[in-house]
DNA sequence: CATGAATGAGGTTTCATTCAT
DNA sequence: GATGAATGAAACCTCATTCAT
């Protein structure tokens, strides 16, 4: 129903929903508090998304959308791989950092759990383009093809997300993106194809349990 | 107070946590909840964690803490750097996946925000660990200096947090610690040094853009 | 807020109110069994009273309210001063008597530690009506003027608040207001000038203090 | 159970119970508090008297005790009916203004209906007496026998506890006690038995009601 | 279609009281 | 016999959500 909501309304929603939940862990952002700032009434909210999930959900989606076309965007014109990547990597920190609050709604406030289940959390579309660079990457013998191409992408995001995560937790002091290219070079480098010239070194010695035994669980 | 509590109360409050905790987003579990599971009385669990925070942080401390234990434990004896790394890799992969449990809730239930400012969040004695482990390598020309060790923390324990999640959004299909070879290997790959000899390839062509000009925020 | 309060709740409430806090003293009186009873929600009650004491007050308060305007409707007329207060006397014993919960509410039940500071509990228009009859009667030299006003009504009040509970105590075995004659004698006896052509008699004998005399009003 | 007690830990509890429960309506005083003041485990006070109710019966059947001491010890020796009547009600507002602790707890912080359950409430040994001195009045034709004897008990009580209360009500400006013979000379000339030789006045013009129509109820 | 009243749920607190030591 | 831990109940308070207007 929310494309039904008047233009203005739903500008102020926008900044309501952006404001409160960047600043609160979920539970503890009330949707009357919403309500107020954005100048609606809280059963106008309902009406149109239902639940303080969704509401939070479909800005979320509109969110990452224009992450998305920003990065459809700027892959335009790249055709080395290396490049398109670091192209990714870079814009994600950069509009994280440019957009903190959506970066601490996604990261840090919004419950992992509920979000898992609502269809705004796969963003298919920017997964499936980075999906598709990496496969052929791997294909092309330039990235590991030993592992899924699944694996790839969550080394890429796994960085990414604690990265933000520890920028804020450390202060924000230096910018986000100024690191992303030592960063990248990180992560490139670990998905690149192992050589076969350098086999891995010193696996003698190794004490890696290869199955479970011995463990100290609780 | 925590310590006071009765060991088979408190051992019936873990279980009972565990389960709720790691079924359900935070704010959809509830203390009375929790409490009958527990055959605990409502008013002892906040008479002794003082409210529903408390008593997820301070189980999670207390796991967290055997984590390192084990950490610890494991680390004797290793001389070499990637071996230890290796090996701090896998028991995290490895702990997280046969506490499940303890995945989800750090990774999935609790509430960011408000546990970053708790003491259980920032797990002093395992994170010095691995940062000693990580300094070393950078100081003995191994591991790249580019970056403060925190980033080569932040790299390693990314991938661990991404991939326990997207393995749990799979479907637990795999075992999680089967990959952690190849996946430690992107890791040690990824932190390692670049070699002199390799300088960046194809550094022309890139379109790494210098300003933040031209961004689709909304 | 109560004024908001649809009416068919508070109708409902004030019988439940009446029900509950008439049969058990107050801390023994669950607001929560009132909710069930009323068919009103307990957030309900809160929000419109704020805590039981305000509860409990506000319909005490309408309900002496009523008793009130009784007394004003039935003076009419009367232009006798010892039929004004034989009639006040009278509709007091009634009006508990057929409003045997109120009686046990503002005489049994409520804490009066906690009343007292209520407004409910001064009742201004009941009492200054009924000081103005005693007061005109002192100065007509029909009453006891050697007393404050407050004194003749602390003993019409007294006996009143008194024989109630007593009522109650021994059984309601015989109609309160059927003995109101009888008994307002005894009052208007007793606040009746003394006849000077009657001294104290006997006043030998007495062992009684004279030091604290004095004076008599309060 | 009570005589058991420590004689120490019971002057320390009685003073406690005085305090505390004359402070504040009886369910806001925490047994807890008195426990505390008294140094003396709550747990010790539930072994010796049961409950929070019975722990204030307890203490106001002794205080009520000492005032039915008082006022036997007092009687001795004086044969005038009035006489005794007047020391009675004296030594009633003499010893409540002395002891006004106990005058809170009984009129104004005990929950009435509790306490009338209570073996303590009745005090028959006061009671008794004074009701034989009524009754005797009454058999002697010096006081109104149209009424029970309870009546006019209730008729000194009531004026007793009414002025207690509004004594403090008022900021206990002036000594109770002090006014005394001049309320005594109320009661006194209330229950005395009405001369024949002046019938009740102007009984011609009441508009007594005769049945309980007309009312006002809600 | 927008609104505020009402609801149900559950977090938080404070007790009286009971239980095991 | 004295104690502190545990309990159960209920006040208190704030929400998300629903309902009637």
């Amino acid at each position: 129903m929310a494309e039904e909501l008047n233009e203005d309304i739903r500008r102020r929603l926008e900044k309501a929903v952006l404001e409160v939940f960047s600043d609160s862990d979920f539970h503890r952002a009330s949707i009357r508090d919403i309500a107020t700032r954005a100048g609606v009434s809280f059963t106008t909210i309902y009406k149109h998304y239902g639940s303080k999930e969704q509401l939070v959900f479909a800005f979320v989606d509109i969110w990452m959308g224009k992450l998305t076309d920003r990065i459809v965007d700027h892959l335009q014109g790249i055709e080395n791989l290396k490049e398109k990547l670091r192209k990714v990597f870079w814009l994600q920190l950069d509009y994280y950092e440019r957009h903190e609050g959506l970066g601490r709604i996604v990261f840090m406030t919004l419950p992992m759990k509920t979000w898992m289940s609502d269809t705004s959390f796969a963003q298919p579309r920017m997964m499936s383009l980075m999906i598709d660079v990496l496969r052929q990457g791997q294909q092309q013998g330039i990235l590991n093809h030993q592992v899924r191409a699944g694996v790839l992408l969550d080394f890429l995001m796994g960085f990414v997300q604690r990265s933000f995560f520890m920028w804020i937790l450390r202060g924000q002091k230096e910018s986000l993106s100024a690191q992303a290219n030592v960063m990248f070079e990180m992560v490139w480098q670990g998905m690149a194809q192992p050589s076969e010239a350098h086999p891995r070194p010193m696996a003698e010695g190794r004490e890696q349990p290869t199955s479970r035994t011995g463990d100290a669980s609780h």
